[in-house]
DNA sequence: CGCCATGTTGACTGACGTCAAGGAAAGTGG
DNA sequence: CCACTTTCCTTGACGTCAGTCAACATGGCG
């Protein structure tokens, strides 16, 4: 079993699922990159992917806390996560974040900046996180020339609106214990989709973070993470979550929409 | 003063600002459409709007309580409002309707389909409405042969993504009142962008409709718009509502994110 | 005209928010 | 590497906003 460890996974001894990994960041070629299936190059011919490549800035690395873009930043450019995790946020005239969603290797950032000149949410890196920047002029130009590239955007883009359509549906109907149950079952069949452990998770962001973006406050969280280990379905130490009962998970999360 | 009234608002006698209107529905080109501005024809020239028009087909009409399409549905076509207004949602494993979004002309719908091909929502009319029906894999070819269609396509999909991710917010972090009154400021300000009263709405969907939406119930949405009439904010008979003080309206709301 | 869906209002309840305190982890500087 | 500070997380006690249940009013539609 090869388990790939992209999150911030130092100083977890405890877990063996974990294994502590050293950030280098080469200049990955889209050919050989993990994410290319989830990313642009998909359905991509080796023949076509050269000129995409040609056009993306491949050396982009954040640390942790750093800021991708930030909402009112001109807007020139898409990104897509190589590796790491993020968070989008706007800030409220009242000054409060409002976390948007949370973002891992292979997904888009920056999509909702494309019908503004400005971008339209901050990208905050929750750990030490390397991406793919492609100037979005640019790729609208090579996406004229490549049929199968333009279809590709328009999947990603058609991607992004079903997860926030069932986000809305998860905020908008459930209570504290589906939400939660709902957002560590998501994290786990994103897990399992790139070929990491469904039943291993490491949260790299607070629960402040989840919290907010479950619209449901930080106590609540950590009193419903409590309440699930009590029922044995998981195991919670820190960031480190380990899923005991995953059909109990579902079960409670009663997702049907979020299987993409 | 002219007030273009597309909703259902035959017999409403009580409010001079909503007059009947017989729906007829003649095959309007894109050239001499209301909603051009907002749709794919946006930015493009006169030359270019042609080959766009042929693949187009304008004269579809959904009656009232209609679907235009539903979840599960093969995808092939995405659609454009031209009269009326629409509410998509899906339905959850237990068969409880979910409400996703409400959509005015101008806008497009099925756009979440594209990734998928199913479609991933079903399309109710609320009032008699006409649509534009957009053959996915036409357009895209039609894209590629004119770079600003391709960008305007972009630039549909993104305002899309944007306008979910307000929606987030306002679920996330909002209470009841907040959540009605951005609802009812939201409505107000479509209306202002399409050129009809900011101030006096009529609601074409239920009670029910705007409850699910908003992640809170009937009786809720009910005794809040008791709540702002006693405050003097809005005057509300019925599905008319007649905004009073607009700025007190977008005080509660406290919108920043929506003014797109 | 009568029926059924939709909307309003009231009384009561409970899930989650608020406030508060204490502990654990992580960041900082010597 | 260790003290110190700060941030993050958890738990408890209590309050409140919105949900639930119920009754009734209203209006659209056959």
């Amino acid at each position: 079993m090869t388990i790939q460890v992209n999150q911030r996974a130092n100083k977890i001894q405890s877990n063996p699922a974990f294994s502590i990994k050293v950030h280098s960041v080469p200049t990955v070629k889209c050919v050989s990159c993990t994410q290319k299936r989830y990313c642009l190059p998909s359905t991509l011919k080796q023949h076509e992917i050269n000129p995409l490549e040609s056009i993306v800035d491949h050396t982009l690395t954040v640390e942790k806390r750093e800021s991708l873009f930030s909402e009112g930043q001109p807007f020139d450019s898409v990104y897509i996560i190589r590796t790491g995790s993020f968070k989008t946020y706007t800030i409220a005239d009242n000054g409060v974040q409002n976390v948007i969603g949370f973002h891992q290797a292979g997904e888009a950032l920056a999509m909702n900046g494309i019908s503004h000149t400005q971008h339209r949410s901050t990208a905050e890196a929750l750990e030490r996180s390397s991406v793919c920047q492609i100037p979005f002029t640019k790729l609208e130009k090579l996406a004229i020339a490549q049929p199968e590239l333009q279809h590709n955007v328009f999947h990603i883009m058609s991607r992004e609106i079903n997860k926030e359509q069932a986000m809305l549906t998860l905020l908008s109907s459930h209570n504290a214990e589906e939400k939660v149950a709902t957002f560590l079952f998501v994290l786990s069949q994103t897990n399992k989709q790139r070929h990491m452990s469904p039943t291993d998770l490491y949260l790299t962001m607070s629960r402040g973070d989840i919290a907010n973006y479950l619209g449901i406050t930080v106590e609540t969280v950590s009193r419903t993470i409590t309440r699930l280990q009590e029922k044995d379905i998981l195991h919670a130490e820190n960031k480190a979550i380990h899923i005991i009962d995953l059909e109990k998970l579902k079960a409670i999360s009663n997702v049907a929409s979020f299987t993409m």
